[in-house]
DNA sequence: CGAGAGATTGATGGTACTCAAGGACGGTGG
DNA sequence: CCACCGTCCTTGAGTACCATCAATCTCTCG
């Protein structure tokens, strides 16, 4: 575990941005304490193993990663994609265990918080500790969103939410600028995401780009018009309230 | 909103049951104080409202419910049952929004908490607080199963998967036994959250019923071949840890 | 230059959807 | 008591969507 010169976490650069809560001094002293350092993954390398109980978990500082769930048969669907600022284990640290992997999508840097030690956070300080719960409620939104994608909606449909839900959470953290959303994942990984095979997916995007509504290529979607895009998967653009940052 | 007469928190019936986790004397009257009345609803009304701001959040205490999500057509997608025990409007109490809507299948009864006084939880009682995460993050675990299963596998693998997770959590609250899993619920009810027709789910049905495995009629699910049934849709069954009842 | 991973396109088949009609209840009212 | 209704389930026929198998192409990288 290569540990690197870490960040004070009063000066964490994520916190600066206009997404994240403010810590108070004294919450912020705490997050120092119980921070443990930090660790640099490269990509493709697992964060958390499902069935292994690591002594540790993590909020994203840097880069990109995702959570995913295998059938036995190797069947495997990607639950959500982690972006800076997500919390990454914490079914790990509340349930001890974890049923789904995580692995690194870029080089990703990460915040490590000793697990024996999350009890003290509720103990301590307790509105970090309704950050905690936030943070999980927060998560189980998603899924729900991303749930009634896959159950409810066809192909282009799906790929078009992803999309925008991808691009306004990246946005939030600086990862995407103009209308470009970064594509640090392969088409087969977006394909996972949204339950249809790489080949149905790439027609999909024919289908998109020829419209002249998205286009996937030189590293990034394209978002070309998003109005229409909004409209066709009836997407909503999510609230602008602050979230907390642990 | 029918007011009743309301069971002490030290004495819940729910409480002792083998899955759920003690409560301190303190912890208990604490819940006492936090407890605000009783509430009975009825088959088909609505618990929760997405997008409006109850003032309550609640623990289901006996019956069904569902949770769901619409997409502006119409379309629906069942994103989870609730039994007893299971929190409702967990979201709401956090997030202070909700997103999705929670609708009784049973005649119900729920045990009515004020929502503004979330926030004592943690500041008086860490270990609650602790608890309110847990519920969080199981529930995120089950949208996790849910998701794979909604994402990669086929019609009958599902109605397979959310049969037995159905009937493993139905029997631990002590409404299944035998091998048959009650359905308070509509095959419309159940292909919705299949992320299949209705049409379709009977037909399925109807395979599974052809070779002997399951049945659906008279009330309930029979499973008529359990082991048979786990193997084909790779189902794992859950751990036996106790989990906390808020 | 060759190897390998990822993306694209074509051909074909299967799974699931749509439209439609009929059957089996349970509840209501004449 | 039974006709009538609504809801739910079932089954059939036709179609759309998506999966599978397979071949080609691009790109990166050793």
């Amino acid at each position: 575990m290569p540990q690197r010169e870490r960040v004070r976490c009063a000066e964490c650069p994520l916190r600066a941005l206009p997404t994240f809560r403010e810590l108070s001094p004294a919450e912020a002293a705490f997050m120092e304490e119980f921070k443990r350092g930090e660790l640099i993954v490269d990509p493709g390398a697992t964060i958390l193993l499902e069935e292994s109980a690591s002594p540790h978990v993590f909020t994203l500082l840097e880069g990109w990663a995702y959570r995913h769930k295998q059938i036995a048969d190797g069947r495997l669907q990607v639950l959500n994609f982690a972006l800076p600022g997500d919390l990454l284990g914490l079914q790990l640290a509340i349930m001890n265990e974890m049923q789904h992997t995580v692995t690194a999508l870029t080089r990703v840097r990460l915040c490590v918080f000793q697990r024996d030690k999350v009890w003290s956070v509720y103990r301590d300080h307790p509105s970090l500790g309704f950050a905690m719960t936030w943070v999980a409620a927060r998560e189980e939104q998603l899924l729900d969103g991303h749930l009634l994608s896959v159950g409810q909606r066809n192909a282009i449909e799906r790929a078009i939410y992803l999309t925008l839900h991808l691009y306004d959470r990246a946005k939030a953290v600086g990862y995407a600028d103009r209308d470009i959303l970064p594509t640090p994942f392969s088409q087969t990984h977006f394909a996972n995401a949204l339950g249809v095979t790489p080949v149905h997916l790439s027609r999909t995007l024919r289908k998109l780009r020829d419209r002249g509504l998205m286009r996937w290529g030189e590293g990034g979607i394209y978002l070309q018009d998003r109005v229409a895009l909004e409209a066709l998967a009836s997407y909503e653009r999510p609230g602008e309230d602050r979230r907390p940052l642990i």
